[in-house]
DNA sequence: ATTGACTGATTGTCAGACAAACTCATAATT
DNA sequence: AATTATGAGTTTGTCTGACAATCAGTCAAT
């Protein structure tokens, strides 16, 4: 006799709070509840799902871990729909990243590789809007440079926004991940570098921005001019020397 | 006179339960906690901390969402660390994938730069090993088709594989959270063919996926012939022709 | 117009209790 | 001897009640 492929599925007994955050998660899915709108305070919850307080809380910790609501203590307070989802799966790159012990080599041939791809559709997407963006994250940049203040920010948020002019989501999450290791691994190592009060060294991590959002320009620039290969080239060459220099820190 | 950059940080008031799983992860990120060890139960954590049972909790439900720790009951049961993180992430990639609507489409272009830019970089790197891995795979799925099964999960496993020989951990989480999409997509659309309990359809489905492991197959002769251009031609027309099949059953 | 105090609402935390589920050792049964 | 019940002990899951801490909004006082 052949066995069927699968007769019996497990039984799982699902815990109850667990079925409270997939409940209120697919009403968030469904739209009913949308980003703004405000979930009843616990004791409320907890009465109309007929569980205990605690209950509530614990799904509202779920809840809140995955990105879906941000909760606010005192009057007025409560429960608030606001989808912050992808900060929490950067967040949770970062955290995978420590553990698995990845180096900055890896991360840097990654990058190179994704990025490139990136600015490929990049630049057959990109509309007026998204080439603004672009200036005036550089614009910013120059500014805070000027202050000599780092633009770790601003340069990170650059290939963000090349992310997103390449009308992928799915690129805009990747890069987002990715970046924010970058954004990471920047401020720990100038961190340290400050540690140092030698104000030679923080003038130098300064000129480094600058180099930085000098290249952004003369991508931003190959990209208006639709020189496809030099706006891949660029990009390459900058990802591999920021890979350096951070490898260089991190000695 | 000119305001200093930023005199005053607010000062936020962490939460205990939030302060108790940072410092279990800490643990675990020092290496002082590893897979596979215990963490005391509940009371007892209560304790040691000096907080009630539920701050405990609250904190245990983070650390087990995150990935963190496994919790099992009864007797000689309690938290267990077990890095499971990088399923965590493909399970808010999943939500996140969701909630921004993002289309089969979008989810196929990024796949085909990303894939071959993966491929580019096994070609190189793949040892014995990892070819063997391969083929084992591919045996696999072959076995499960000789039954009448689809072998979704043998064929989303491949390319897992695969970006396990690039001998690149970044590769490998994004690749598995694209594939973790991709496998709910697949599942979804032949569990709706299936519930039209047609016969011929469901063998449809498992010739389509005879036609992707005859596809892999090709692709790991080429690797072994280290014929870069033709893997990544190859890997190019299968994703997006797995692309086209999927938009197809969307509709 | 700013400060200060009051009020009500809501989260954060604790303590105690009991049910449910699970492991393990032991006894009973075949 | 092998298998099957049984029971004890442990641990999580949940409920209830209580109180502290925090916050927004109001209104009076300076």
């Amino acid at each position: 006799m052949m066995r069927p492929h699968k007769l019996f599925d497990p039984i799982k007994t699902e815990r109850t709070f667990e079925r409270v955050s997939t409940k209120i998660k697919g009403l968030i899915f469904d739209g009913i509840l949308s980003p703004g709108d405000r979930l009843p305070s616990e004791t409320e919850l907890a009465q109309q799902f007929d569980v205990g307080r605690q209950t509530i809380r614990e799904a509202l910790r779920i809840l809140e871990l995955s990105g879906f609501i941000t909760i606010q203590k005192g009057g007025n307070g409560g429960p608030l729909i606001r989808t912050t989802i992808l900060n929490t799966i950067n967040n949770l790159f970062l955290d995978a990243f420590r553990l698995e012990r990845i180096t900055t080599e890896e991360l840097t041939l990654a990058r190179i590789g994704i990025e490139k791809v990136v600015m490929g559709y990049a630049i057959g997407l990109a509309d007026e809007q998204d080439i603004q963006g672009l200036r005036e994250n550089i614009q910013k940049a120059r500014e805070k440079i000027e202050k000599g203040i780092m633009a770790i920010d601003e340069n990170v948020d650059f290939h963000n926004l090349l992310a997103q002019a390449s009308k992928n989501h799915v690129f805009v999450m990747v890069v987002g991940s990715i970046m924010a290791v970058v954004r990471d691994h920047t401020s720990r190592l100038t961190a340290s570098l400050e540690g140092m009060n030698s104000v030679l060294r923080q003038s130098e991590s300064v000129i480094l921005s600058r180099n930085a959002v000098d290249i952004h320009e003369e991508i931003v620039n190959a990209m208006v001019k639709k020189d496809r290969e030099k706006a891949i080239a660029l990009m390459d060459s900058h990802v591999r020397e920021v890979g350096l220099r951070l490898e260089s820190l991190t000695d």
